[in-house]
Parts: structure tokens; C-alpha cells; sequence
DNA sequence: ACTACGACGTTTGTCTACCATAGCCACCAA
DNA sequence: TTGGTGGCTATGGTAGACAAACGTCGTAGT
């Protein structure tokens, strides 16, 4: 059931692999910002590989959004701008709809049950304020609401999203008050889907993710975004 | 050495763009059929370039998700079964039904009047039996919907489908009487959006997707449908 | 002083050559 | 027949070189 997870997790095997792991991991962490160059020498020197897996990495790290490649101009990170933000939301909330009204069709107790288990390490994870676990078990929930679903299709694009969201959520944080309402929005997903009534699933989860977005894009506009991030030393 | 031939076309793109250009056309076109093995020194004595470029569009390709990759074993045409159709065709269904509604409530009266002018060249071109500007007209009627609606993400995820949904048409055809009810369809579609019923619109964009999947079906299941393969799944 | 043009450096894109390693298959022996 | 072994093929990766494109900066001309 999880190992469709799982996969996408093994095989660090090949070097341009590592390489993209690495950079989407410094993506998310802000190490490298929205809008910063990607130079394919620099990028050799601090990995320690070859010019060929760099290119490699960044195609494919092209292929999940989080960089923009122009021909003969090179790779940059994805700006992020509210626009954007809203559009990856509006994305997720159809698809989580289809997820949690589907779950509401298909799902089975031992499921439900497994949704009522993530819930509560999430509440806890975040009674501890560990952001980690917060972040791993709320992926959780939202994955296997898609696993439920038997769409691995859906599940992939609305995993493809997840890493720009963590890049965002990294960048602006949380309002105060958002993480109670994640889980209260989260106990009424489960409860539609409890009580099969498909249609409340579907504006439970809908309106947990415009929430989120709306969220999100209220933490933005506090914080001015450094839209013209740092450049890279070294040019000239 | 690339021939005199290639080198008049060299200056509209980069190569590994034309290659991946070119795989994909024949991918499409059924050239490479699903489950196919494409090894980078064949298709380098094919298109006349090195295994640089290859291997980089591959990885564009496995991308938009026309080709997997797998770790030191090779790249395979993606291949294609009853499930993944389906899927597939409930990821449109949802977003077309998002564009639907959304054009329901904010698309403008030149807007309208477009889609309806879209729709009439598709169906002079069905009458023409013109498969070509069948396919594009389509594609553009539905790729309207999407522009309307002013999710540039959503409107890339969808899109990103296209031309696996051309790959599987070219491959199965459609039904004798699809295209009369594919008219009918869109005819609805367009009144809904024109009267600004949202709910209605998004029911039928849904249906209209829907049947366009069950009728695919019908005619794949016709044919002896290939062994499904390895899926992969998503980003990390 | 201002504009236009050209030289320059930087970076990307590509190719060649070569090597290491993983899969696959055929062959051979028990 | 079955199991192991060896070789072949394809992939993955490195290094180095070159061509083309883009930006920048300086200079010349108006």
C-alpha cells in the first residue's frame, strides 16, 4: 500500500538521482531562492560530479516545476509569486475533492481507521511543535486520501505539487492560529468520509485546501518576499 | 556529424529539444508503441546525433510521462492500459469541470462567442472527416476553456495529458457515433457557460470527459490491450 | 552628451572518447 | 533439466574541447 511511496524513495542508485535529490532539497530549504540562477559549473564544483548528471537533474527537476529551464540561458529556480500560489491550490483542491469524495465511496474501515491514526500523531506532532513530523504526517494524511482512491495518476500530479507547497511553507511559515484549524478541517474530512456523504467530503477537503491557500498567501504578503533573491557570486 | 540536411533545421531549437520533439511525434504516432525499448544508441544512429542530447530528452520525456526510465536498465515507452486511461480521464474530468465552472462565472462575451466559433470549425472539420483539424479544433476548444478560466498551472497539468490522450486516439480510434455526441456535448458545455449556470457547466464538462474515457475504453478493450508495465510514481 | 556598433568574456549546448558497472543471455557442466 | 559462469550489450559517468548565443562594456561616430 505505502510502497508506492516507497519507490519513488529507493534507487539513489544513479549519480544524476543524488544530484537531483540534493538540489530539490536545497530548493525546499531555501538554500537556493525563487528566481536564483542554477549554474551548471558551480553546481559541478559543489557536487562533485560531471557536467552531464547536473543536465540531467535539472531536465528532470524541470519535469516536477521547481526549476525553469530557457534555451541558452540556463536553469533558475521557480519564482514563486501569489498568482502561482493560488493556481497550485486551486489545482489541489479539485484534486483532493475527487480524493476525499472517492474515499467516501470506496473506502474501507480498516482505511478510515488509518486516517483517524495519522490524525492523531499529527495532533501530536504538533502539541510538540516538531515541524518534521508535522510536515511528514500531514503529507501522509493527504497521500493516502489519494492511495484510497486507487488513482495513482491524480496522485502523482497532486505529488508533484508538494514540493514547491513545502518550498512555500518553508519560506513563510504558518499563521498562528492555522494549526488547530487544520485539524479541526481534517477531523471533518474523516467524519464525511465516516459517514459516506460524498458530496460533504468533497467541499470538506476543497475547502481545507482554499483555506490553506488563503493561509499561505496572508503569510506572504506579511513577510515582503525577497522576489530579487540573492545572485551568485563568481560572475565577472 | 550531422548531415546538411539537419543543419538547416539546426537553428530553430536546441537539439536535445528536436530529439525530444521528434521521439514524441512518433511516440504519438505509434511509431514507438507502448512498451518499447528506446536505447540511446539506436536512437543516436537514428536522428544523427550523440547520446547527449538523447539521454536529456528522455528525461524531458519521462517528464511529461510519454517514457519511464528505469535505473541502469533503460527507457521504455510508457505503457498503456485500461487503469491508466482511466485515470488519466478522471484527472480531465475534474479539471475540465474546474474550468467549466470557472468559466461559467467569469468568462466574457467575446470569450463565448470564440468557443462557439471554435466549435463550429470542429464541426465542419468532423464533416470534412479531416482528423487533423478535428484533433486540433478539439484541442483547442478545450485549451480555450482552460485560458478562460486563468489557472496557467492547472491549464499545464492539463495539457501535460494531451499527448498520451493522442497516442491512445491513434491508437484505438474512435467510435462510429462519438463525434455526434462529442458535438452535443460541447453544445452543452457552451450553454451552461453561456447562461452562467456554474453547476451545470461543471456536470457538463465532467460527463462530456467521462464518456469521451468510456468510449475509448470500449474501443480499447476491442483490441487486445498491451501488458501493463511499471508505473512510476511522482516526485519524492 | 548620447547613441549605435562591435569586441569580449561568460555560459550554455554539443560532441568525442573512454571507462566502470549493471543486466541479460547463451553456453557449459553437473 | 537445472544451475552457475562468463561474455556481451547498454547504461551511467568523466574529462576535455569547441561552437554558438547572450550580455556587457567600451569605443567611435554623430
Amino acid at each position: 500500500m505505502s510502497s508506492v511511496l516507497l519507490d519513488a524513495f529507493a534507487h539513489s542508485d544513479t549519480s544524476y538521482r543524488r544530484v537531483a535529490d540534493t538540489i530539490r532539497d536545497r530548493i525546499i530549504a531555501g538554500t537556493y531562492s525563487p528566481s536564483m540562477r542554477l549554474k551548471v559549473p558551480q553546481l559541478c564544483l559543489d557536487l562533485g560530479v560531471s557536467s552531464n548528471p547536473v543536465r540531467e537533474a535539472l531536465q528532470q527537476l524541470q519535469g516536477e516545476g521547481l526549476v525553469v529551464i530557457a534555451p541558452n540561458k540556463g536553469a533558475t529556480v521557480r519564482s514563486i509569486d501569489g498568482r502561482l500560489i493560488r493556481e497550485i491550490y486551486e489545482v489541489n483542491a479539485v484534486l483532493d475533492a475527487f480524493f476525499a469524495g472517492r474515499a467516501a465511496q470506496i473506502a474501507s474501515d480498516e482505511q478510515i481507521m488509518e486516517l483517524i491514526a495519522i490524525h492523531r500523531k499529527l495532533e501530536q506532532a504538533m502539541l510538540k511543535s516538531d515541524d518534521q513530523k508535522r510536515s511528514d504526517h500531514n503529507h501522509r494524511f493527504h497521500a493516502l486520501l489519494g492511495e484510497i482512491s486507487g488513482n495513482r495518476e491524480a496522485l502523482t500530479v497532486r505529488l508533484r505539487h508538494r514540493n514547491l507547497m513545502r518550498a512555500m511553507r518553508m519560506k513563510y511559515g504558518f499563521s498562528t492560529n492555522r494549526e488547530s484549524l487544520v485539524l479541526n478541517e481534517h477531523e471533518e474530512i474523516i467524519s464525511a468520509i465516516s459517514a459516506r456523504d460524498v458530496p460533504r467530503a468533497e467541499i470538506a477537503a476543497k475547502m481545507h485546501c482554499l483555506r490553506s491557500c488563503d493561509d499561505i498567501i496572508s503569510q506572504a504578503s506579511i513577510e515582503p518576499a525577497p522576489i530579487a533573491g540573492l545572485e551568485q557570486v563568481g560572475a565577472r
